[in-house]
DNA sequence: ACAATATTTCGATAATTCTGGAAATATCGT
DNA sequence: ACGATATTTCCAGAATTATCGAAATATTGT
């Protein structure tokens, strides 16, 4: 992963909606949730939520698979982890050096 | 720190520009880099990096101090480690256990 | 006071993003 | 085929963001 695939990763995360969309599936395990289910859980507009389900897939932070009329969505750990390893080593090296020697 | 303001964090990492300010003031080390120097790195127009700046700012990821003429940009090492902190622990909670069930 | 340097603010434009109602599509059960 | 359910696409408007030249501000050395 290059700077450019997390700065698009992290700009998909960096909305207060798309951000509890995440959380949602990534505590709702492997199965995830349908896009009904997490509709009942933020409560906003079904194709409000479509849209900013559209971003995170298109980044591939989520998966899809149909099943019948429902449409499950899971989280992409190890991209999300991707992201967080690139953060931490890319953009914070030193972090625990620095702050042992800052205090 | 909540989802809101990590959301808000994101938002400001989710831009190649500002990413790459990031990067280079972690690298930087403890005492950073003065605006001018990131302009030399990164290459772009003053004014522009000046708006980028100023919301990496407004977030907290990075602070400034005054030395003269030069204005000196130090990163936010701790609120850095929140995001990432958060990241990891609210949203990608039983990513070690998932990725050892999943494979 | 002046010239030079460092950085921001102004101002304006272009581009993108967000939101949500309404209509469309797809699938299911009967 | 029909009605119900799940989700997306269309459409439009509002709001926000990105970009950067030019002008303004602040600081320094002489």
């Amino acid at each position: 992963m290059d700077l450019d695939h997390a700065a698009r990763c992290l700009e998909k995360l960096g909305h207060p909606t798309r951000l509890r969309i995440i959380r949602l599936l990534v505590r709702a395990g492997p199965d995830g949730l349908s896009v009904g289910a997490v509709k009942e859980h933020l409560g906003i507009p079904a194709s409000t939520l479509s849209h900013h389900i559209l971003h995170l897939v298109s980044a591939g932070l989520i998966g899809q698979e149909r099943r019948g009329r429902i449409l499950r969505c899971t989280a992409n750990y190890p991209l999300l982890d991707s992201v967080v390893t690139l953060l931490t080593e890319e953009c914070c090296t030193g972090l625990t050096a620095v702050r042992k020697r800052v205090g």
